[in-house]
DNA sequence: GGCCAGGGTAGAA
DNA sequence: TTCTACCATGGC
């Protein structure tokens, strides 16, 4: 059991605001979270944010415990169009998720809703994942590398059948994840868009939501309505607007944004 | 019944 | 480099 400074730990802005889709709300401020082939409750106690779980270490490591938010909300908070965002979301931590798990299921993300990708992840936990005490794991790359396109669609994934069968492909490929890890931040996206399904916005949300890249500025249809103007008037003049306003901070900023947005 | 959902791809200009 | 049609599915 892990408990915490809960001012800058809120589960539910953590777990709602986007970056991830296997969790569950079982009470007020009051979370069940699973991650690759792990399980956790999450909660608030008074003042403190608890963690209950097996894997102390890969939690900790997980909800990004080592990094002090205060002076992230601090050096934001002279963008005024991001006061909004940081008073509702000053509990956002943003995750440190597994790679491959991150990588395929914002493969699914794409011109999709919420509810449909989390019931897609769902059901191909159940499918293809090993089963855990009440719960299913996400399936490993070895478990997936025979699965066809057919057996996707009949997850109800559609159009995405062939991506997963490439993404799959690209990640058991030999350093895959090193090659990406050894790079700078354009780099590692231009490589990231190189896996099937992965277009630009789905590269900054794996950058961001599992590799700790925080230069990054995922603009997905929402962000993008709150930042149009008339010379910002595509969703990329708007990343990198913001990538040059936010620099190192963008991916921060942007939760905060969305959070704000949506919750 | 058309629109939208945390977009990406292939092909054309 | 930027623009367009197309892609499955479900909820509204």
């Amino acid at each position: 059991m892990i408990v915490f400074d809960g001012k800058y730990f809120c589960p539910k802005a953590t777990l709602e605001c986007g970056q991830v889709f296997r969790y569950a709300a079982v009470g007020e401020n009051d979370y069940i979270v699973r991650s690759s082939g792990l399980s956790a409750r999450v909660f608030t106690r008074g003042d403190e944010t608890v963690i209950d779980c097996d894997d102390e270490e890969y939690f900790a490591r997980y909800f990004d415990l080592d990094t002090d938010y205060s002076q992230i909300i601090s050096r934001l908070s002279s963008f005024p169009e991001l006061s909004s965002g940081l008073e509702k979301g000053r509990g956002i931590r943003i995750l440190k998720q597994d790679f491959a798990e991150t990588v395929l299921s914002f493969i699914i993300s794409a011109n999709n809703n919420i509810p449909r990708i989390k019931g897609i992840i769902e059901r191909l936990c159940a499918r293809y994942g090993e089963k855990k005490d009440g719960y299913f794991a996400f399936p490993t790359l070895s478990a997936l590398k025979e699965v066809t396109a057919a057996d996707y669609r009949a997850l109800g994934v559609g159009f995405r059948d062939k991506y997963l069968v490439g993404a799959t492909e690209k990640l058991l490929s030999d350093g895959f994840l090193d090659r990406i890890a050894s790079l700078d931040v354009d780099g590692a996206r231009k490589l990231l868009c190189t896996v099937s399904g992965v277009g630009g916005k789905v590269a900054d949300c794996i950058l961001l939501f599992s590799l700790a890249r925080t230069a990054v500025f995922p603009t997905d249809t929402w962000i993008f309505k709150t930042y149009r103007t008339e010379t910002l008037d595509t969703p990329e003049k708007v990343r990198k607007y913001c990538l040059d306003r936010y620099g190192e901070y963008a991916g921060y900023a942007q939760q905060y944004r969305f959070y704000a947005a949506r919750g």
